[in-house]
DNA sequence: ACCAATCTCTATAGACTTGGTAGGTTTTTG
DNA sequence: CAAAAACCTACCAAGTCTATAGAGATTGGT
């Protein structure tokens, strides 16, 4: 499951995406817009801005933009800048090079090699997919409502 | 990441489909082979016997067998049954249905709709490994192992 | 009938993680 | 200098995860 972390950070991220004019977001606009408790989406922000997809504007007239156009930023880079990584077990972690203390033998721990194969899924997935095409299909999956709203009415 | 209980429920499982010899194995037994708490490991067996994985036979000279050929049990449904799923939004839960509070739309929300397809490419891998395919994996590496060793010596 | 070996169930406790809050600090614009 | 903004540190409540304890139920052998 992902954590409300990322979720929030999705969220701010695709309004962004859809709301940039070059000039800089407030933090309260996108806690409003979003409906993400506007503390707690400081510190979203502020990792999403180390992880270097984010930059910000510090003082008045300041707030956030977008560091990379839409469909430059994974939505996989997003989720292993917030989850540190999608591993599935200690020993697949991107960042960390621990190995579980269950599987003597990485090479040959079974559990292993079946998650490794998961993992490859998720990123595959994960790194394809850009916060453009997140944005577009969420626009697109509108539309063909609203399409078929007026068709009845 | 999957649980320690996940993972205990996977070495049990293995041990229990390469030992098998149609008599019972003890707890203790696994416990002590997979390096698990004995007491922990009990509360998995139950759920994996309630997810219809495991059978017991109480009493003495009792203990636990698969319910099934390790070829008919997909570690997916073994994820299933010790984390619910693995679902990555609330609202792509199996049995739960639902809805994220964020996407007030969930067929219009671009969360779920990547996050479906995240868990698509993962249901995918999990529930076309079986038990039977895990073990054969780590069989495998570990005899292509011990031939390096040979060489070398 | 009894005892020992087993699984089964309920309750509990500590550590850790997650979601969220509070309050003050620094930087920039005008 | 004052106001507007992002930034930082610390904290807390609630929940989850891992693990343990102990009593209860079932069976097989004698």
């Amino acid at each position: 499951m992902i954590s409300k972390k990322t979720k929030y950070a999705l969220i701010a991220l695709g309004y962004l995406a859809e709301h940039s004019t070059g000039e800089p977001i407030l933090i309260s606009e996108l806690a409003k817009e979003g409906n993400i408790p506007k503390k707690f989406l400081e510190a979203i922000l502020v990792a999403l801005r180390k992880g270097g997809v984010l930059k910000s504007k510090i003082g008045k007239g300041g707030g956030y933009m977008l560091a990379l156009p839409p469909a430059s930023i994974t939505i996989g880079k997003v989720v292993s800048i917030l989850e540190g990584g999608f591993a599935l077990v200690e020993c697949l972690n991107d960042n960390v090079k621990a190995v579980c203390e269950e599987c003597g033998d990485p090479a040959c721990c079974g559990i292993r090699l079946v998650m490794s194969d998961v993992k490859q899924a998720i990123d595959s997935v994960l790194g394809s997919t850009t916060l453009a095409d997140m944005v577009e299909r969420s626009d697109n999956a509108r539309q063909k409502k609203s399409k078929i709203m007026d068709f009845s009415i």
